[in-house]
DNA sequence: AATTATTTTAGAACAATTCTACACTGGGCT
DNA sequence: AGCCCAGTGTAGAATTGTTCTAAAATAATT
């Protein structure tokens, strides 16, 4: 779905930091970014955008649900791009973040959810040591 | 194993704080605290305390491997008295943490880990709304 | 007792995020 | 075209959990 369609259905106007944030994250591949990363992705393609409107542009598509947020660490928040029900393997040193297709791993033994609550979500963060692949190699 | 056995096997002296923040979360209970948690618990306890010194000492402890770390929140971090293997439910709202036992869970498809990388946990957090028990319920 | 190492602490510093309060835009209307 | 106004964008201040600093207190060692 094209970003105007998105930004449309979910009430926000597209406005031009919008679109140009919008055009930076949603571009077929998927993210895994925090604030800072999208203020410098912006920078570097000449987008002049202020943080505070990285930060309230990007929990507005959150509220949207165009955008997932990822906690993983407790002064970074990640912003994923990939809305669909996924895991995540975490690699604590370098901050790198790859999904894990939501049916590729199976949970069995869930706990049924008590009268009153609901289950919002199912998060498996797999939490590695070491590089996620061999940077640095020979082959460069 | 003893507060005390354990603090002189991480290499950490048995100092008055220690013992008394050790003493105030093993008790036998499994705990889901916060820093500010335990300064609470140790001012209602009488035990006098700077909050650099609690951090210091859940800092300390998680070196030593006699507390864990858990990371849900962005600004909140939990520390758990339970070592063990094990996952969690949390309920967003209140910001309550059930422990679910390791082994109640089975997950399957878990990739493995690329060369030059290992895996150092999986963790599974159930995300709830709602109550975690029914709290204000008629039988007070 | 004197010396040295460790612990404890108050308060400053830090940093990610949010808030505030004002300036700017842009589309609807006349 | 010119006005209006809600919505947008921004700089900079505020917030807040945590860490750092640097000094005081305490404990161990000689
Ligand atoms: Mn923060
Ligand atoms: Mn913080
Ligand atoms: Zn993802
Ligand atoms: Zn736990």
């Amino acid at each position: 779905m094209p970003l105007l369609t998105q930004l449309q259905t979910a009430g926000l106007r597209a406005t031009p930091k919008r679109i140009a944030i919008g055009g930076l994250l949603f571009d077929g591949v998927d993210r895994h970014v925090t604030a800072d990363d999208v203020a410098d992705m912006a920078r570097k393609a000449g987008i002049k955008v202020s943080l505070a409107t990285v930060y309230n542009t990007l929990n507005q598509f959150v509220a949207a649900g165009i955008l997932k947020r990822i906690i993983l660490d407790t002064d970074r928040t990640y912003f994923d791009t990939n809305v669909s029900d996924h895991h995540h393997l975490f690699y604590e040193t370098s901050g790198d973040l790859l999904d894990v297709p939501g049916d590729s791993l199976r949970i069995e033994g869930l706990p049924a959810a008590p009268e009153g609550a609901r289950v919002r979500a199912v998060e498996v963060v797999i939490r590695m040591s070491g590089t996620p692949v061999s940077i640095g190699s020979t082959a460069g």
